[in-house]
DNA sequence: TATGAATGAGATTTCATTCAT
DNA sequence: GATGAATGAAATCTCATTCAT
């Protein structure tokens, strides 16, 4: 048991210093040797682990991914709403590139754009996420969530895109401790992004924007003619509840 | 004179060859060897121009930067509306990268993470366009165009961001034909985000979405009262048309 | 017993599979690993046999010759003539050659021209060959078997330089299938190498080469004179019954 | 001119110190290191000039092979006797063996036995001694100046294996200096080999070896007859000379 | 200005070998 | 006795860069 803990250890070890020192610097920048003086590992044992230093980059992401994915898998199952489904998805994503920094800039600043990275089991698991976000946005289309003339790869795009530059340019400014996180900026974010392609509810109906004068005139009407329907009531109501938010 | 001609081509002979190969394979990857072989200029004499690869390197956003600020500024102060410039700073943009695809591969793919470019006059050049539209979106919820509660930030992130990673993946992906160019996406991706903070005209009044039957309902009723005021009438016949489209 | 039998096979399986890895590819491209796992045996329990890499290569002809030299030392007595103990010699060096071919490999290709070998027993015992050859050629000269003038370290030379080159040539060859295998062209190759060393019967009278003219006016003249020794008598009979063959 | 002596003693004293180095130690024990310091080159250099360790390696033969193949090629049409070409081809060989150890070293304890070796142009080269000697023994059968049942193929390797061997043997016992050098040596063994697979001038007469008192006996016999043909007076002059050699 | 030639400075990688269990 | 795990010690090779002409 303690052996077991210590060849994991041996590895992990390794692992965390070539994320710190890969995600630092540059995958070309670092070293062996120095990820070997950092983790406390010979040389030759971290090749014993890892074929290869690009293995080791590698073997990265596979770890974290594959980690991540099962929480994540965990719970989207029970979500049923679109929506819901799509911000589960967003959240995962967001929060693990925010809790593990030097991940985050590993895999956005170097990896994204390596080609051999691309055809890696990690990045498959990254893919998965992307993948799951454009059903969700083609089932809410299918299922009259969103507008039919929407988009579903470029809606994706917005969201993915986004998320990611917002994570970019925090890496590039050093990483500064903001009022708002990129998690905190997620919701109004998405509900920006949703409102622009729900089909409003009444898309049979009719959408009436009213002036507040207009407002109060038209209600002291109704009340005064007793004739609300209950459907327009609840309506009302509703709509005055949202707007105080 | 003819000498200032060879001397220039000799120059941007180099840096060409050099976009070319820095995008197709890496920065890091590429040799000066074979700068000098597809440029036909000895290394030696590189070297004469660019005192080291990285300068090399960050020459050419530089000077293609540079050329394209020429223009874009020249363009910009004839457009007034804010939502106009918007669209100009992001067309421009796109249609750069979309024009030299080693360009957009070179500075998305590699210079973008780059931290010693960030400190570059090339990357201040490309900051100037985004600065512009944070200016553009700022002013905009100034002046009543764009809504209070519109997060600037975040809106330029989500505008920069998308079309970054579509171009991202469209290079990702080895750049394919396909039916819609990415310029050819800019309207309806700015469309659907600006009319996620565009102030409705009734920001400060009451939108009521309703059924067909209450509709129909609630307009028997005002016309049997005879109170309809003017301001309303008018919506009521825009939110028809609007609804047909 | 079984205690002993199963540590011999755990010897001898890493030396078969040294064997055919050394031989196959070369002492330095060969690693431990590979004949580890080659011969199921784990590389710390190779060097537990044998003390180095190198202690195994010699090993291996150690154990061979040692094998081989038994058999050999069991015929040899048995032969009285110098030529047949001579082609004794060569034969069991042929053929275990022959039988064992990524053994004369290792030995012809590598070991032989490995100063450090040269210092081992096992090559004591492959010199063991050379001079009980060099051995015979002396006494064949003392005996008057061989001409007096017979160089015997140059004949030496011819039967296992020969040897050698044919195997060695074999081998680079890819060890092709042959009609005629190396062991079947040693009685010609001997036969060729010892006529030209052989004593002549008559080597202190002379030789005559005559035309069949002066050869039939001789013996005419000969038989004339009715003066035919009874020694010559012989001589011209024998030699034509050789030169019908 | 200064300049191409300058260019071309770089790339010779690399050769020649890797020639020196390769031969005392092995390819694999000899690091470029030293051959660097030997040659008074950088190690970086001796890449520019040689791409590989290998390259370096073979490289060294193909000179001195196609140096010394001038010179072996110019003398060869000279010679119209099949003998004679063969012991050209053979001096040359020994010659040059034995004028460069180093040479002769590093060929026969190393790249004969080096599979890459093999397919290199240099050894192309050491080929075409051994094909020319294979077609002068073929000629020399078909021309009648062999007997009809000799093996070219074992003649050849009897030339060959024992010259290689013979220069083995010097290189692996230090290179002991002897009275007879192996040049020395080729005359008798040429001799002794050539004598094997020799016609006998007269194949079609007939052969007398006579004891001397049989030959004196003979002698006498003709001289009284006085009937001694021209052909034989000469043969048995001739032989009396050959007898005391 | 242009360049051929030379090199300094490392980094990756490979194994033979050791040692604790 | 057997082995899994760990590592010390190098050597090849690659380039960016310099310099003399």
């Amino acid at each position: 048991m303690a052996d077991h803990v210590k060849t994991k250890s041996r590895k992990d070890r390794i692992m965390e210093a070539a994320l710190r020192i890969f995600a630092e610097k540059t995958f070309q920048d670092a070293t062996i040797s120095e990820i070997s003086k950092e983790s406390g590992v010979s040389e030759a044992t971290i090749y014993e682990y890892f074929g290869t230093k690009e293995d080791l980059l590698f073997a990265i992401p596979e770890k974290i991914t594959t980690d991540n994915l099962k929480d994540y898998q965990l719970v989207l199952p029970f979500i049923k709403d679109v929506e819901g489904r799509m911000r589960a998805i967003l959240l995962s994503y967001v929060q693990l590139y925010q809790s593990n920094s030097h991940y985050s800039a590993l895999v956005l600043l170097q990896l994204m754009s390596n080609k051999r990275f691309r055809q890696t089991d990690a990045h498959a698991a990254i893919r998965l996420a992307a993948h799951g976000l454009l059903d969700c946005i083609r089932e809410g289309i299918a299922n009259g969530t969103f507008r039919k003339d929407a988009d579903a790869y470029l809606i994706r795009s917005i969201l993915m895109g986004t998320i990611e530059h917002l994570f970019i340019h925090w890496h590039m400014q050093g990483m500064p401790k903001r009022e708002k996180t990129i998690v905190d900026m997620l919701d109004p974010f998405l509900e920006l992004v949703l409102s622009g392609i729900r089909t409003k509810r009444d898309e049979q109906g009719l959408t009436l924007n009213l002036k507040l004068e207009d407002a109060n005139a038209l209600a002291q009407l109704l009340r005064l003619n007793e004739i609300l329907p209950e459907s327009l009531k609840q309506k009302v109501n509703g709509r005055k509840k949202s707007n105080k938010q």
